[in-house]
DNA sequence: TCCAATGCGTGCGTCTTGCACGCATTGGAG
DNA sequence: CTCCAATGCGTGCAAGACGCACGCATTGGA
């Protein structure tokens, strides 16, 4: 029956990471926002909010990415204004990503946008339902946030069913 | 305080988002199974056995891609043996995407899987918080999905202020 | 003083995606 | 029956994002 928990979870979870949802949600979220800031630096701009002062490579392993493409979108952003690099004091070799007021600013007022967004979902909720499951998903967040750095290879979490044909 | 709820959420959902997440998850499940089968053409080989027979038109609409990326995520899915395109009886104009049964074997075998990820880490949990986690899970990407198809978001051009509108 | 280690930023190739065009089919109007 | 606007698929083309590898700068220990 847990199984069952399982099943459903993922069909639901399967919907929830689709590209549509991606798209719809963050395409409307920066629209017109300008200043370097799109669907795709977005994230990098978020996880720098929620990190602080970083060098690229700790936050490309936050988000997802090579260093290389969060120098680009750092850059693009830079020129937008709302990050400075800045060389690490503690260690020159390290440059430290760090946001303009600017930045902190149009962060603040993107993150508020989706806060109201989910709010006004959530509020045509019974409020225990709605309390739930904003806790159950900040706990599976973070459960799934800390095996993605402390876990590096399961291996044989899975076995392979009988679908290990070659045809090519 | 719902307020806190909605900012909660936003932050929680920030992260399940992240390309981080989807990575991780998406290529791991697909490693090794080959057969045109990768990060990019799983959602449309899922959404495929959701939606049953349907166009690419259709199915792009449902992942959020364009006609032409499905049909050429289809071609080689269609190589690796998984689906076939076969024209509609009703409409010739119309081409249907269908799962051949090595293509409903095998994405009944990843589905498990991932439902297997899920059940183990909600296995843990409290089975009362497991049990509302999922069911509002559930309710929220189902409105989502309502919404994302109801909804023609007009979004051009809105201004930098949190918008408020009425619950539905 | 020297050198291995670390980290950033850019050139380059690959992959994915969207737009536009051509072709085929449908259904209704004359 | 014929004609034509509408619809939908699949491909050529271009733009964009991403990863890898290289060069350069800095650090810390031998």
């Amino acid at each position: 029956m847990n199984d069952e928990l399982g099943r459903r979870c993922e069909t639901a979870l399967g919907e929830l990471l689709q590209r549509r949802m991606r798209v719809n949600l963050y395409e409307e979220l920066v629209a017109g926002v300008g200043r370097g800031v799109d669907i795709t630096s977005y994230p990098i701009l978020s996880g720098l909010a929620r990190l602080g002062p970083v060098t690229a490579g700790t936050l490309g392993a936050e988000v997802g990415l090579d260093r290389s493409g969060v120098s680009r979108h750092a850059t693009r952003l830079e020129e937008g204004g709302l990050i400075v690099r800045r060389p690490d004091p503690d260690d020159a070799r390290n440059t430290l990503l760090i946001l303009t007021d600017d930045g902190e600013r149009i962060i603040a007022v993107l993150r508020e946008r989706l806060a109201g967004m989910f709010d006004q979902q959530l509020r045509s909720w019974p409020r225990e339902q709605a309390e739930q499951f904003v806790a159950g998903l900040e706990r599976f967040v973070r459960e799934n946030h800390d095996r993605s750095f402390a876990d590096i290879a399961p291996g044989a979490d899975t076995p392979l069913t009988p679908m290990d044909q070659e045809r090519s």
